[in-house]
DNA sequence: CATCAAAAACTCC
DNA sequence: GGAGTTTTTGATG
């Protein structure tokens, strides 16, 4: 069970995301029709000031990310993970908009070239899509791989920054 | 709480 | 197509 969430909807031309925030910060980002039931959304009572001004970030963001470009700002995050699962997403966040690295890469860059296929798993543990750019990430024969969201999301993500990919 | 077993968004031979 | 490497997660004692 996780602590005490705030969940916000966030409209785009792809659907509707949900946004779940802690005290802290944004904590994970579930895309459109994979949060079970949609409109079935828990709204907390004291939802402070600053949960909305973070939320009025996230979706200018989101947004923004969805059209392939690369957002102005972000809402702080709390990503919380393994130790390897933040060195792996810090590593993808280092890549540049409409590049893409291989899972094995970022398994080279993180010191532990043979763990890629941890590395895949760490990327699938990932709670905040896009802005991480967990879809950046493609196999070793640029292949799709597998998404969160969905093979679909992935493949259209990648081609609105202008990559193509076979699977 | 410690240990074992199975699975995963991979890569190489 | 098959074997190998690493980490995570859930079951078992």
């Amino acid at each position: 069970m996780k602590a005490q969430t705030i969940s916000l909807p966030i409209k785009t031309p792809d659907g509707t995301f949900l946004a779940h925030y802690s005290e802290k910060g944004l904590v994970e980002l579930s895309f459109p029709g994979r949060h079970g039931h949609n409109g079935s959304v828990k709204l907390e009572k004291g939802m402070p000031a600053k949960i909305h001004a973070w939320h009025r970030t996230t979706e200018a963001a989101l947004t923004k990310a969805l059209t392939g470009a690369k957002p102005k700002k972000f809402p702080p995050f709390h990503a919380e993970g393994t130790e390897f699962q933040k060195s792996v997403w810090r590593e993808m966040r280092k890549i540049a908009g409409g590049k893409t690295k291989s899972y094995g890469e970022i398994a080279e860059a993180i010191g532990k070239p043979k763990a890629m296929r941890a590395v895949g798993g760490a990327c699938g543990a990932n709670p905040i899509p896009v802005f991480v750019p967990c879809h950046r990430v493609l196999a070793a024969n640029k292949k799709i791989g597998g998404f969160s969201g969905g093979r679909e999301w992935k493949r259209k993500l990648l081609a609105r920054e202008g990559i193509t990919v076979d699977n």
